[in-house]
DNA sequence: TTAAAATTAAAACATTTGATTAAAACGTTT
DNA sequence: AAACGTTTTAATCAAATGTTTTAATTTTAA
C-alpha cells in the first residue's frame, strides 16, 4: 500500500489502489463488465497497465470487489429507511423517494448497471446484496399491519414496493429514451425528476387506497 | 440466398440466414452486444462459423440489423395503441398495459437489453426507433385536452407516461432482484405480473386524479 | 445431368485483450 | 549514502475473438 505524498492541488490525493477502484467503478457502471477493457480502466485511472493486476489480481476480482461494494452501499440505506420503526408508512415513502432520487441523481447509471449484471449472473450476485429475508423485515410487517387495519388496500405487498421503486428508478433507466421522445435537454429533464420527488409520494398514497 | 426444403417435423423450416438472425436475437438480447461471441451465435444457430460473415458481413452489421428490427417492432405497436383516435384515455391505458405485459411475458429480456444498448450508443440508436415527435402525437394531445377539461390533474404529460410504462416494465427489468427479495419462484411471480394487468390501470386512473 | 449456389470443415490471420515479467525509479529508513 | 521494500514502467506473452480463406461437399435450379 502506498500513499501519495504530493502536495499538488490538482485533485484529491488518492492512493493508486483507490484510483484504480474509482476508475473501475466509473467504467463498469457506465459500460458493464463485458464492454469494459482493463486498458480503459488504467487509462481512466492514469496508471500503468500492470498496476491493475498488481493490486487486484485480475479484472474479474476487481469487478467482484467493486460490485460487492456497490450492491451493499446501494441497498444499505434503503433497508435502513424501510425498517425505521418509528416512521409511518406515508412518511417512509416520502423519505425513500427523496433520498433515493437524490442518490440516483448522483449515480444515474447504477440501476441499469445493477440489473444488467444481475441478469448476467443472478445467483452469484444475489448473495452479495446483503438484503435477504426482506419479507420478514419491519417494513413488510408494517404494510401487513396497515392492510389488516384497512388503512391501505390489501394486495400483495410487493406490488407497492414495485410501484414505488419503479416510479423512482425508471426515469433514470429510460432517461436516454425519454429525453429523445420528449425532445428534452438534460436540464429540463432534471426539473421533471425533481417534480417527481413530491409527486410520487402523493401518487403512492392514493394508489394504496384504491378500492 | 437459400431456402431449406426439408420436410422434417423437427421445427419450423428456417433459412440459414434466418437461423442466424434468430440466434443473434436470442443471444444479443440475453447477454448484450459486448458479451456475445460470434462463435456462440453460430453454435446456437447450428451453422458454420463462416456463414455469419457470409450473410451479414460482420458482427456489428448483424447487430445493427437485429437491433433496428427490435426497436421498430417494439415501438410500433405501442405507438399504434397510443394514437388510436377513437379510444378514451382510460381505455387506452387498459389496452396498453394488457398488450404490453403480454409482449414482455414473451420477451422479458427486451427492455433491459434495449435500455442497456441505448445507453451505450444513444445517438446511433435513437434514429432507429421510429418514434420521433411523440409530443406531437395524438396521445399527447389527448392528455393535454383532458387536462384542459380538468378531467385529469395537470402535470407534465411525460409524468403519466413514465408512470404507466415504469409500472409495466419494471417488474421485468428487476425480476431477478424482486424474486430474490420476496423469495418467490417463477410461477408465483408470474401470478403477480398477471395481477398487475388489472391493478395498474386502476392505479393510473387514480393517479391522474390526485390533487 | 450439369452448372451454379449454398454449406461445411479446417485452418489460419490479424487484433484485441487480460495477464505477466523483469528491470528501473522512487521513497523511506538506517 | 546505502539498503530495503514499494511503486512504476515498458515490453511481452498467451489466449480469446472477429474475420477470412481455401477446398471439399451438398443442395438447388436450369
Amino acid at each position: 500500500m502506498a500513499k501519495t505524498k504530493k502536495k499538488t492541488i490538482e485533485e484529491i490525493d488518492l492512493t493508486t489502489e483507490e484510483k484504480i477502484k474509482k476508475a473501475a467503478l466509473k467504467l463498469f457502471t457506465k459500460k458493464g463488465f463485458a464492454a469494459t477493457r482493463t486498458r480503459d480502466i488504467c487509462e481512466e485511472a492514469g496508471i500503468n497497465l500492470a498496476l491493475l493486476n498488481y493490486y487486484y489480481r485480475s479484472k474479474e476480482k476487481l469487478f467482484e470487489l467493486v460490485m460487492t461494494e456497490i450492491l451493499q452501499n446501494f441497498f444499505r440505506d434503503i433497508t435502513q429507511i424501510f425498517n425505521e420503526e418509528k416512521t409511518s408508512l406515508e412518511e417512509k415513502v416520502k423519505i425513500f423517494v427523496a433520498s433515493y432520487t437524490e442518490l440516483l441523481k448522483q449515480q444515474p447509471d447504477l440501476p441499469l448497471f445493477i440489473f444488467h449484471e444481475l441478469r448476467m449472473n443472478p445467483q452469484k450476485l444475489a448473495s452479495k446484496m446483503g438484503v435477504n429475508e426482506v419479507f420478514k423485515s419491519f417494513f413488510f410487517k408494517q404494510l401487513q399491519h396497515d392492510m389488516d387495519q384497512k388503512k391501505i388496500t390489501k394486495v400483495h405487498p410487493l406490488h407497492y414496493v414495485i410501484n414505488m421503486i419503479s416510479m423512482c428508478v425508471f426515469p433514470f433507466i429510460a432517461a436516454p429514451l425519454l429525453k429523445h421522445l420528449a425532445g428534452m435537454d438534460a436540464k429540463s429533464y432534471s426539473v421533471l425528476i425533481d417534480e417527481r420527488k413530491t409527486l410520487v409520494p402523493k401518487w403512492m398514497k392514493t394508489i394504496m387506497q384504491v378500492k
